[in-house]
DNA sequence: CCGCCTTCTCGTCGGCGTGAGGCTATCGGG
DNA sequence: CCCGATAGCCTCACGCCGACGAGAAGGCGG
C-alpha cells in the first residue's frame, strides 16, 4: 500500500428532458471552493458504500421526491476524473454517474439551491464538472442509438410523439414522425400498446404506449440527420 | 473533505491476438494478498500521475519491449471498481483500463511471472479482477462493431485475412470472407493498400494493407452470426 | 353543420447494405 | 500437369431505411 490516498467522490450528471430541450440537474455551491458556482450534485463515498450505492443515494437526496424517477430510471457509471489538482483542497477522485430521469412534473427541486438548466445553456461548472457533464451527454446521445433508453425520459404512459421529441431534444435533430413510428413500432418488445388514448390535443388522438422488455434496438436506429439550428 | 480516504490503483485488461486466440496479459502475484494467484497487471496512482499516465506507464512497464505496441495500441479507460472488502488491505478504488496490442512476435515479455492466456482459459484471478477481465473483453467485442480498432491487433502491415482472424478470434464466430473483403475495403479510410504482395503462402498471394485514418465504422460491422464451438 | 387544419397512422417506392453464392486469378504441391 | 487452397471480383435477393403520398380521426372557426 502507498502512502497517497484519495479521497473519493461521486458526481451525477442527471439528465432530464423537459420543454423539448435537454436539461441538467446542477446544484450551487455554497461552500469554497467555487463558492456560488454552479456544479453537478455529488459527494463523497462512504465506507460501507460501493460507487453504485452512493449515486443512488445522491441521487435520491438531490432529485427528493424524485425517488419515483429513480426507480423508473436508469443509473450507470461514466468514468473516473483524477487529474492532479482537479480540486485545490487535495487529491479528489471523482467518479462521474449518468442518470437518466423523466421529467418531474413542474416544480423545481429544490428551489435556488438546485435547478434543472438546459445543457446548451450550460458552462463554466466547478472544477472539472464541465468535462463530466460533456462525456454524460455524449454517452447519453450514443446509448439512444443502440438501446431502448429514450422511454426513461418518458412518464409511464406515453405516445410515439413523446419519444420522438425525447430523440430529437437529445440529439438535436430532426425526424421523419412516419419513420419513426415505423421503426418503433416494429421493434418487437420496445412499445407495448395500452387500450386507452389521448383526448383534448388537437389533431388524431394518439395511441398510448408503455414501455416494452426490450433494451437493445437492433438494428439501431441511426443519427446522421443534419444537426439543426436549435436556437 | 472525508477522513474516509482510498488507495487508487490501476488495473489493465491487456488483449491481443495470437495463434487466432484473444490473449489476455495476466501477472503472477509474488506477494500476499492472492499470492501466486494471477492477476491483472497495475499498480497504484503516483502523486504527480492522473489515471491515463499511470495507465500508459504501467503498460510500458509491464509489457516490455512492447512500447513499440504501446505508441501503436489503443489504451482506454474501462470504469471503477471500490466494492468494500475488494481488497482485504483496506479501501482500495481500482480503476480498469483496457489496452489492445499487436501481437509481440514470441517471446514471453518476462518469463514466468507474465504471461498472455487465452481468455477463455481465464479464471479464478485474483480480487474482483474476473469482474474488471469479462467488463474489458465485452468493451472490446464491442468496439470492433463500430470502430476500426481491429486493425490495432495486426502488424503495421497486415492483409484482409489477417483482419478478418482477429474479428473472428475477438468475437468466437465465422465471418464470410468474401462479404467481409467487400465491407472492410470499402469502407473509405479503413485500410490502405501499399504497393507489396505477400510471396510463399498457399494460394493467390494476398494484398498487403496498412491501417486507414479512419477511426468509426458507418455503418457498424454486425454480428449477430452464430457463435460457433471454438473448442 | 361544414370545411379546414392538425396530428396520427398506414402504404409505396427506390436506394443501399448485407448474406449467399458463383466465378476467376494465382500460388504450392503431389 | 492437374488439383486444392486462398484471394479477389461479381451477381442476385432480401430487408431496412429515407422520402413522400394519402387516409383516419379528432378540434375549431365560420
Amino acid at each position: 500500500m502507498r502512502g497517497n490516498l484519495f479521497a473519493v467522490a461521486v458526481d451525477l450528471v442527471v439528465l432530464t428532458v423537459r420543454h423539448d430541450q435537454l436539461n441538467v440537474l446542477l446544484v450551487r455551491r455554497a461552500e469554497r471552493p467555487y463558492e456560488s458556482h454552479w456544479a453537478l450534485p455529488g459527494g463523497f463515498v462512504r465506507p460501507d458504500e460501493d460507487l453504485g450505492d452512493t449515486a443512488a443515494r445522491e441521487l435520491v437526496e438531490q432529485t427528493g421526491a424524485a425517488t419515483q424517477g429513480a426507480v423508473q430510471g436508469h443509473l450507470e457509471q461514466l468514468g473516473g476524473y483524477a487529474a492532479p489538482g482537479r480540486d485545490p483542497r487535495g487529491r479528489v477522485l471523482s467518479m462521474g454517474y449518468l442518470a437518466l430521469l423523466p421529467d418531474v412534473p413542474d416544480p423545481e427541486p429544490t428551489g435556488a439551491t438546485a435547478a434543472f438548466l438546459p445543457v446548451e445553456d450550460v458552462y463554466g461548472l466547478a472544477f472539472d464538472h464541465d468535462t463530466i457533464l460533456a462525456n454524460g451527454v455524449e454517452r447519453a446521445r450514443a446509448k439512444l442509438e443502440y438501446t431502448t433508453l429514450a422511454a426513461t425520459f418518458c412518464p409511464p404512459e406515453f405516445t410515439v410523439t413523446d419519444l420522438r421529441r425525447v430523440y430529437e431534444a437529445v440529439w438535436r435533430t430532426e425526424i421523419d414522425p412516419r419513420n419513426f413510428q415505423r421503426k418503433v413500432t416494429s421493434t418487437p418488445g420496445f412499445l407495448i400498446p395500452t387500450a386507452t388514448r389521448v383526448t383534448g390535443g388537437r389533431g388524431r388522438p394518439p395511441q398510448l404506449f408503455r414501455r416494452g422488455p426490450a433494451t437493445a434496438l437492433h438494428p439501431p436506429m441511426l443519427r446522421e440527420p443534419v444537426a439543426v439550428a436549435h436556437a
